[in-house]
DNA sequence: CTAAATCTCTTAGTGGCTAAGATATATATC
DNA sequence: GATATATATCTTAGCCACTAAGAGATTTAG
């Protein structure tokens, strides 16, 4: 593999490029959660529902990084503002499923909708080859994300001395 | 432009699988700002000048979108941890410059190490026409979402009454 | 049948955030 | 050139989401 200098320099510029469209995809989300008038957390769990459908309340904590505490008061939040629903397991009476409420949870959604018709129009200009080379590498990137998070956080349980010399705190679980 | 069954399920794959790799890039970032022992807001303001080099407190708070109280927390924070200095600017006395101290913060940039490890390796699977394709999107994609966050945010602007059903709040500036 | 594990919830305390206004400096108007 | 308005940052009070620790309820293991 030839690592040329323009390859090189296209990768840095791909780095730059992908932080500031993720760095805007947040504020994206944040004006979303602040127009609908929830937390942040709130709306990333809304977004996990949407995603992995009927979830209970350990694997949002799971997914999010929040305590199992902090969980609950998104899902008090959530459940009062009627976008969710608590529903018992009955196999395994210690969960509760959230599942959201598909009615009131569209008002949310619609908040979506200016950034679906900004992607719809940057994905016309593609062709369904190239949409499958970005699906690719989503796909991929994804993972890849994955694999760096737990790489990261198993630095964690390397033996400190060995560690980039760094003020560190414990991580939550 | 056909828009075929195959085309519109491809969009929608490609809407989730983006959603998910930019959700597990936001956790990437909590574990950093956890594992480095500062807020998210911190690591989220150190990003910002690691892009735009030496900005201004009101900048910050602009691109964040905090307020400038929050940003003078966030700054205070660093600078007592070594990560930034504050620079009066000497052409207009009421701005403050904020710059990284390089030799701190590449501690925290010593983080980033296993992402990048990481994209290397999903780069690498790449021809340098197909990653000019991804620099290509990763723009525009960028200005899309920039977009769709002002058309969110204009939705305010619009007489209440000809908005989606939804308990607002004020947005701040 | 008891002990340990698992899952969610509760409580107390902490810290970053907003809103409002104070302070300092710069620019515009007369 | 003096006064008024605008701009940029900081300060303060109060709020609310979060963590840490542990309680309560249920399941699983020995």
């Amino acid at each position: 593999m030839s690592r040329t200098k323009a390859r090189v320099a296209l990768l840095q510029e791909l780095e730059a490029a992908m932080r500031r469209s993720s760095a805007q995809g947040v504020l994206y989300g944040q004006t979303v959660a602040n127009v609908a008038g929830i937390a942040n957390s709130d709306l990333e769990c809304m977004d996990i529902l949407y995603l992995e459908g009927r979830v209970t309340a350990g694997r949002l904590a799971e997914v999010t990084g929040l305590t199992t505490g902090a969980i609950t008061g998104v899902i008090d939040r959530l459940e009062k503002a009627g976008l969710v629903r608590r529903e018992r397991d009955e196999k395994d009476r210690r969960k509760v499923f959230i599942s959201v409420v598909p009615e009131t949870a569209m008002k949310i959604g619609q908040l979506y909708v200016p950034m679906q018709q900004a992607m719809e129009k940057v994905f016309g200009a593609y062709s369904d080859e190239e949409l499958r080379l970005l699906l690719r590498f989503a796909n991929e990137g994804y993972k890849g994300v994955l694999a760096a998070t737990e790489a990261l956080k198993s630095l964690l349980d390397t033996p400190p001395e060995k560690r980039p010399d760094l003020k560190l705190k414990k991580l939550r679980r």
